[in-house]
RNA sequence: GCACAGGUGGCAGAGUGGUUCAUGCAGCGGUCUGCAAAACCGCGGACGGGGGUUCAAUUCCCUCCCUGUGCUCCA
């Protein structure tokens, strides 16, 4: 397979440092505010990614944290009148949540910045001892000049960079664009005790110890949005490099945004929506589905229209597997079925075609597509064909399920009880009978009382799915 | 200003040096069905402007225009 890599700014084969095994680590949200859809995002591509990997045999280990201290936290916290771990597991418990709904697997684990202090106070000595670091007053700063090829991923220019001046240069920095490792904390603020005094960490060191404490000093892949490509990614080559005189990360990956009117949706430009606004009106499923419907680097414009799309296109789907789940259920004839047997052939091609798609950088748009033509196929055969046994659609059934769940689809499906199904059968039954004597009233009766309470019938050639609304 | 992405049919969005120029939604016309829902079949329609390379470019090169992003916290 082949990947998009920030560093060399090309597509690239994708050859994990140990054999089968990919280390990924990926940039999580800091925890002081509601998850909006452009975490979602973020969070989805990775999962993808995640999947995909395993999908082709890799092991993946993949870790991705919370921030849950720095300044915003410090804020928030003050603003409300409670203390920044409060404020933390409040959020992180809501993201938490968020992150379920939208059917993304748990990462093999989840560190908080927290939990890793002294690894980072590690870090920084080494880095002190080695000459790339240096003790001020205000905090523990790199020293970024010293760092050679300071920048290299996003082409920044230390000389020709614009940024913007500081007033006298209060932190009393060397070069401007230095950038904490330790910050003084302040009166009030949440400290840790350090060999420079009471410290809190900057944002980038974090994500070097914790990926380093988990994942060893040389990454296979280290992922995140964007816009953390600069400063933050940079800064924590620069740091993890300066500190084991190793490759911190063999690839990079940046997911692109999500824009309302063309424009980045984010926190300081006020045109986001939550998570949460959005399940209100449409479910997980659907919110993943739109998310895969553009490549995982392009930027995806947000609208109403465009989630109204992704609905139906799940509505698709899902009808599919479930008329395709009833058809493993039948029993009926054990006769070789010709147009079966060419279906399941298609399968198989129609699988490669989609691997295909997913082993060049990710495509999940073309892997869709390779599964619309596939459902397309099966909603014929099923038209054509049906008094085939169910054991004859056995393997296509399978082939679709895993397909769907490469991408996460469908997988909370709602528990339904043995008894709950069993009334359902026979409520069919009945109702089946009551057709079979042209007895319509009764039948559409039943349909439109089920309908009320939130389940659907439909009626395809001999066969009765029902499903939930 | 510097750097980086991108400009494809009504919309969303892949892809390719050339043959039937994905896929989905919407539109139009059919089919199936007791009805409903779902589904199926068919149709039209596109590659920002200019120049170049080539037998042939939407696809490669140059240039221009436009949009967005980064250079400050951000997925």
């Amino acid at each position: 397979m082949q990947v998009y890599d920030t560093q060399t700014h090309s597509i690239r084969p994708f050859k994990p440092l140990e054999k089968g095994i990919v280390r990924m680590y990926v940039c999580g949200p800091t925890v002081y505010d509601n998850a909006h859809v452009g975490h979602a995002r973020s969070q989805i591509a990775f999962d993808i990614i995640r999947r995909v990997l395993e999908y082709f045999g890799y092991k993946v280990y993949y870790v991705s944290n919370y921030t849950d201290i720095d300044d915003k936290m410090i804020n928030r916290a003050n603003e409300e009148g409670i203390s920044v771990p409060e404020l933390a597991k409040r959020i992180i418990r809501s993201v938490e949540d968020d992150f379920r709904s939208l059917g993304i697997l748990p990462p093999t684990i989840r560190p908080k910045a927290t939990e890793h202090i002294d690894d980072m106070v590690e870090i920084v000595k080494g880095l002190i001892d080695k000459g790339y670091a240096y003790v001020k007053e205000s905090g523990v700063y790199f020293r970024v000049q010293k760092f050679e090829n300071y920048g290299k991923m996003t082409n920044f220019n230390l000389e020709e960079s614009q940024s913007v001046e500081e007033d006298g240069n209060p932190l009393e920095k060397e070069h401007r664009a230095d950038f904490a490792l330790m910050k003084k904390s302040k009166e009030g603020e949440p400290y840790w005790e350090t060999p420079w005094g009471r410290m809190r960490p900057g944002w980038h060191i974090e994500c070097s110890a914790m990926s380093m404490h988990y994942l060893g000093e040389t990454l296979d892949i280290h992922g995140g949005g964007q816009d953390l490509a600069f400063p933050h990614h940079v800064n924590e080559i620069a740091q993890s490099e300066a500190y084991t005189g190793k490759k911190f990360s063999n690839y990079f990956l940046h997911n692109g945004f999500v824009t309302i009117n063309k424009e980045k949706m984010s926190k300081s430009l006020k045109n986001f929506f939550t998570i949460k606004e959005v399940l209100q009106r449409f479910d997980g499923d659907t919110l993943r589905l739109f998310m895969l419907q553009a490549h995982y680097r392009k930027p995806l414009e947000y609208s109403k229209e465009g989630l109204e799309e992704a609905e139906n296109q799940m509505k698709r789907f899902k009808t599919t597997l479930e008329q395709l789940v009833a058809r493993t259920q039948k029993k009926g004839h054990f006769k070789k079925s010709k147009a079966l047997e060419k279906l399941a052939e298609k399968g198989v091609m129609y699988e490669n075609q989609f691997a295909k798609a997913l082993a060049n950088d990710f495509n999940t748009p073309e892997a869709l597509s390779v599964l619309h033509s596939f459902v397309k196929d099966i909603n014929n055969t099923i038209r054509k064909e049906t008094e085939n046994d169910g054991t004859f659609w056995v393997d296509i059934s399978l082939r679709y399920k895993r397909m769907l769940s490469v991408l996460g689809l469908f997988e909370q499906t709602e528990e339904t009880s043995e008894t709950f199904s069993g009334l359902m059968d026979l409520l069919l039954q009945i109702r089946q009978q009551a057709r079979s004597e042209k007895n319509w009233e009764m039948a559409d009766h039943i349909r439109d009382q089920l309908k009320s309470l939130g389940i659907v019938l439909e009626d395809v050639k001999g066969t009765t799915v029902w499903k939930r609304q």
